[in-house]
DNA sequence: TCTATTGTATGCATATATTCATACACTGCG
DNA sequence: CGCAGTGTATGAATATATGCATACAATAGA
């Protein structure tokens, strides 16, 4: 019934808070990515789905596509469709600063998973509360 | 001898992923005085002081202090300065009935985003390692 | 009163975002 | 081949964001 590129489709929403249309697109997409909802290799809804659903121009959606498809995250391919990478890019674009912070990154993504077990939490369902907290920060009504 | 001004004017920071600055500048500080380091009928950081450390202009700050006022959360007061409000507008539509377990859940995620932001980490990066550890815990190719 | 500080405001210029309309190029399939 | 679906591309129009310079207005304090 739900196909995958039916899920990510109906999780998108837009709000008016003045963030771009296509830098709230380029994230929900990314935090579906990144939690696994859309696993690499699976298709990603149409841009013209997207810009139909959420009633926006197709080339607005594309500068989300063209975006994530910079960072590697997605591929575009003419004719056929988008599709998660295979080999997911979650470093970013272009990550200069490998200093001390991207081990500090490990060091807290391992911390905070080891914390999240003594205090009987799912991982799954605290980097879901995590993906909210930071895509849908301040929102107006559904 | 760290004022709460010179705290909050130290945690800004600015990102070029496409988010408008104002919007940027708005939401940190909406996280700053969400979080308890501004509290209630603290002073904020002078709009030039913003303007100043973040290198953009005074209008552009000012958009963003607009916006906080407008919702309550900060009070404007010409020639004296900018102040938290003394009774904080609720920062959610409608902030839903936590459970027992949802409340810690939620404790956890918001301190986790904290000390991610204070530790200069993109949140989205660091769900991203998330993601990728507990996937790999489940038994995926590394 | 004078001065420094701070929020408020305006005008101009440039860049970006968004929509609309209209195409073109590539792919798979009948 | 012909067709439908999908990504790619362009040009015009409008709105917003940003920076820059220059002020004005209110407040506290010397």
């Amino acid at each position: 019934m739900h196909t995958i590129e039916h899920q990510v489709l109906a999780a998108l929403r837009l709000k008016r808070d003045g963030v771009p249309i296509y830098v709230q697109i380029r994230e929900q997409l990314l935090d579906l990515i990144a939690r696994g909802v859309a696993p690499p290799g699976a298709r990603m809804p149409t841009m013209r789905q997207v810009a139909v659903g959420l009633r926006v121009d197709l080339n607005t959606v594309r500068h989300a596509y063209e975006d994530l498809q910079r960072q590697g995250v997605i591929v575009l391919r003419r004719g056929l469709g988008s599709f998660v990478a295979e080999r997911p890019a979650p470093a970013g674009p272009v990550p200069p600063p490998p200093g001390p912070e991207e081990s500090s990154l490990d060091d807290m993504a391992s911390r905070v998973l080891s914390e999240a077990r003594q205090a009987g939490l799912e991982p799954l369902d605290l980097i879901r509360r995590l993906a909210e907290l930071t895509s849908m920060r301040k929102g107006d009504e559904p």
